[in-house]
RNA sequence: GCCGGAGUGGCGGAAUUGGCAUACGCGAUCGACUCAAAAUCGAUUGCCCUUGCGGGCUUGUGGGUUCGAAUCCCACCUCCGGCACCA
């Protein structure tokens, strides 16, 4: 008998496919358009083409797919693309190390990824498919930031950025790596330069109100998102410095608090700084202090124990709640990106402001009281941040905090110095990059006309071909002043064209609307495609991607519903996060030379065993450790149902199997337990591991049995049976060998059949196994028919010698039944 | 520090409306087949005591609720992830 060999498998499957082309689905009003089916649309996370596809990509696939399938055979119309998020640094940073152009590379990694995928037998609808780096993509990434521009929802501002003084570039945040660069380990430092945003902060309670349209969200996703944007409610107050006659508001969440307030903190970067100490006798201090703190990096200024610093001004401000003058500080420990930049400092109710108060001996007042009646009225048990009775606040004395609260800010509203505010950690999106290989922002700068959007039907901007890769201090571009100099649509004349490129979180921020119209020359796409595929179905991707590419991709969809392109609020409905897969329990990397290349074990393998393998590790929203151990265990089950498969193909006939006896009959109700728990373990999140040991199981119940019922017309039938049934219920993980076993056993196409559905007579049995327990221990095990009464079954229970043992001479005092499963009785 | 998630055999993990702890896989041991090995097939495999029959113990730790707890409650410990001077 041949062993198991899925390479020549794998490839009749998938040649297949292709060349029918079995996975295309098309549009509404296009031909082969099956109106009577629900719509599913199961999306993976495109993936980064670097070199070729890591186990990461192998199990988001190998998740994504089994899903698709697992819909399609429930009747769905699934529409599963596919496409590559090809601008990106790898590529450009290698360009810059051997000067070979960034397309040539990254379409070389296409090319693999296209080829693995293939291989993998994921089943892709590749009429669909796109890459961001093509000028056919970025045309309408392009598009939609001049939409987003015409809405004032991108501008262009001064902000400071992360600098690499070695690199002499901008970085993007997340190459910067504990304040350094990511490439040389330079530290960085903050620069102020001009920028493009994305104002993501005006859907900033949006983004916040939506999450309960999402139908299943993991919980920590949700929550991550919500710290990020990190709304607190509070209020505006006013404190006026006569001296210098200028006023500084500040936010608060503790307006309760403020007749604590004993001094009042701004950031070194604070503009009024220089104003306020010009011509005193700390200016030079102060200037000192700033420098120093601006020399520091984001990692030293935030880090955990550091201890606070800060430099009095010389001046006061008034306390609009009593008039009160307190002295003025800069102090590093309030940042300017947050809130005014300044704060009111109330030491009694903020262990902050209570360290930094310790430090330069100032006052520190109660103006809550404490629960603790000992030490609810003086200095101790301060800073305390609880609730209580007011104290020391003049005419809210008694009112308790809460109360207070309101009335306060009401108070300051009708005086004019003060209102109810609202703030947000959520900064808005940078979205520019002084780098090569991104979509062009599509904007030209006239002297007369200032910034002129490119016109939509002069789109693409193209990237032009350049000859030096590596940043200047500005981005790559500015070196083609062929490109740069252009006209201005708008008055014609000389103009030059912006060189900063896109994020390229912006290219994937909208990439599941492409899939929808992927060839539409004359749109982004088609409203009537979006409306009928809209929103994703379900989401499957990287925890790694919880809080910016879903939250810009939930951005993007919101602002273009917006604008009237979308007729949905939420582009993810249901979203998977799955967990990574480590190596000797780290994290893969190259360095640490642990990684592990699907292609070989693809190779050694198959497809299926590795597609399955990683669907087993564990639960998959979990991670896992990949072990050779492990795959060649699920090798080894494949390569038994494949045997198994064989044999029963030359010794059973086709034939419709019937309930049975003994045997045949235990066999037959194992299949149909199989095919409810597998299917149970789709609906209730993806349990694939259990699912599939649910199919190991068949399988080795099938080998247990099947000599025994070989030879009778009804016990070829099961056997036949429950090895197709292992067959289907396999192939949403592994699909070659599932197709195979289906075919020679059930005969046609898997993909084609309804999934199975279990007989629910044959999930119950005639007998049960009774557990007897005496005072809750485990003293035997009966069988006794399934629907007897509670009476029989304590009479069977007692007759047993094993419990009867356990009786001996106690006092029965109590008798629990738990019919169809348990008997426990307690002696004394 | 704050917010999540998780602690179960030698290992990955199963079992959660409170009712057989350790499914399935790996590893290990033994047997069959073989000249031999691999592959395959079959058996055993939580720990401790016991020649055996059998008994005791066991889901991070300590308490509690219950006839009965991996599952519920209280306190604590450890690990992982995220955020971190956010006023």
């Amino acid at each position: 008998m041949a062993g198991y060999e899925p390479k020549a498998i794998e490839q009749k499957w998938q040649a297949v496919w292709a060349e029918e082309n079995t996975w295309e689905v098309a549009n509404p009003g296009q031909p082969g358009f099956e109106e009577e089916k629900p719509k599913s649309y199961v999306l993976e996370m495109l993936p980064y083409p670097s070199g070729e596809p890591h186990v990461g990509h192998l199990k988001c696939y190998a998740v994504g797919d089994a899903i698709a399938h697992f819909r399609r055979r429930h009747g769905f119309q699934v529409i599963h693309p596919m496409g590559y998020d090809s601008f990106g640094l790898p590529a450009e940073n290698n360009a810059i190390k051997t000067g070979e152009p960034p397309r040539v590379a990254t379409e070389r990694s296409i090319a693999s990824f296209q080829r693995q995928f293939r291989e993998w037998g994921i089943s892709i609808d590749w009429s669909r498919e796109l890459a961001t780096h093509t000028p056919e993509y970025y045309r309408w990434t392009q598009w939609i930031f001049l939409q987003l521009f015409e809405r004032g929802l991108a501008y262009r501002t001064e902000a400071p950025v992360q600098w690499c003084p070695k690199d002499a570039t901008v970085l993007a945040n997340e190459q910067v790596v504990d304040g350094r660069c990511e490439r040389c380990g330079t530290e960085v430092i903050q620069r102020n330069l001009e920028q493009w945003f994305f104002r993501i902060t005006d859907y900033a309670d949006r983004l916040l109100e939506d999450f309960e349209l999402l139908e299943s969200w993991p919980e920590h996703v949700i929550t991550m998102q919500r710290n990020w944007i990190g709304r607190s409610e509070g209020a505006e107050v006013v404190f006026r410095c006569e001296e210098v006659d200028l006023d500084f508001p500040v936010f608060t969440t503790r307006p309760d608090t403020l007749f604590g307030a004993t001094f009042f903190v701004l950031a070194p970067e604070h503009p009024e700084l220089e104003r306020l100490v010009a011509g005193m006798p700390a200016e030079e201090e102060v200037r000192e202090y700033v420098n120093r703190v601006g020399r520091e990096s984001a990692e030293e200024r935030g880090a955990e124990d550091r201890e606070k610093t800060g430099v009095p001004l010389g001046r006061s401000v008034v306390n609009p709640v009593n008039g009160e003058e307190i002295p003025m500080f800069v102090a590093d420990y309030v940042l300017m990106e947050y809130g005014t930049g300044a704060i009111m400092a109330v030491p009694g109710h903020d262990s902050r402001d209570y360290e930094f108060a310790q430090k330069f001996g100032l006052p520190v007042e109660r103006v809550i009281e404490g629960e603790d009646p000992e030490q609810a009225r003086d200095e101790q048990g301060l800073p305390y941040s609880g609730d209580g009775p007011m104290t020391g606040s003049g005419r809210f004395d008694g009112k308790h905090n809460r109360e207070a609260y309101e009335e306060i800010v009401a108070w300051l509203e009708g005086e004019g110095r003060g209102k109810p505010a609202v703030n947000y950690r959520l900064r808005d999106w940078l979205v520019s990059r002084q780098r090569y290989w991104g979509a062009p922002i599509p904007v030209v700068y006239c002297d007369a006309c200032g910034i002129v959007p490119v016109p939509a039907e002069q789109l693409p901007v193209e990237l032009p071909e350049i000859e030096d890769y590596a940043p200047q201090g500005k981005s790559p571009l500015a070196a083609a002043e062929d490109w740069v100099a252009t006209e201005c649509p708008r008055c014609a004349a000389a103009a030059r064209r912006e060189t900063d490129t896109m994020d390229t979180f912006v290219d994937s921020s909208w990439y599941f609307l492409r899939y929808l119209d992927a060839q539409n020359a004359e749109a982004a796409w088609d409203r009537a495609a979006s409306d009928y595929w809209m929103p994703v179905d379900q989401y499957i991707g990287g925890v790694e991607h919880a809080i910016l590419h879903l939250m810009y991709a939930r951005f993007f969809t919101k602002a273009l519903a917006d604008l009237g392109h979308l007729g949905v609020q939420e582009p993810f409905a249901n979203l998977f996060t799955q967990g990574m897969i480590t190596r000797d329990g780290a994290k893969m990397s190259k360095s640490k030379g642990n990684t592990v290349s699907p292609g070989d074990y693809v190779e050694r393998y198959g497809a299926d065993t590795a597609r399955t393998y990683v669907c087993f590790m564990g639960p998959p929203e979990r991670g896992g450790d990949w072990t050779d151990e492990g795959v060649e265990g699920v090798n080894r089950f494949l390569s038994r149902l494949w045997r198994l498969c064989e044999e029963v193909e030359a010794r059973t006939e086709p034939a419709e199997p019937s309930a049975a006896e003994g045997a045949a009959r235990e066999l037959l109700a194992k299949a149909h337990w199989a095919i409810e728990k597998v299917t149970r373990d789709f609906q209730r999140g993806f349990q694939f591991n259990t699912a599939i040991s649910a199919v190991m199981e068949l399988v080795n119940d099938a080998y247990r049995l099947k000599d025994g019922l070989y030879g009778t017309a009804e016990g070829d039938a099961v056997v036949r049976f429950a090895t197709a049934t292992a067959g289907s219920l396999i192939f949403p993980f592994a699909p070659h060998l599932g197709s195979e076993v289906y075919e020679r056993l059930a005969g046609g196409r898997v993909w084609e059949q309804p999934w199975p559905q279990a007989d629910p007579d044959l999930l119950v049995s005639d007998t049960v196994t009774l557990v007897v327990q005496v005072n809750g221990k485990l003293r035997d095990r009966i069988e006794a028919p399934a629907e007897a009464p509670e009476e029989e079954l304590l009479r069977l229970a007692r007759e047993s010698e094993k419990v009867a043992k356990h009786l001996d001479g106690q006092q029965i005092v109590k008798e629990i039944v738990v019919p169809g499963k348990l008997v426990n009785l307690v002696v004394r």
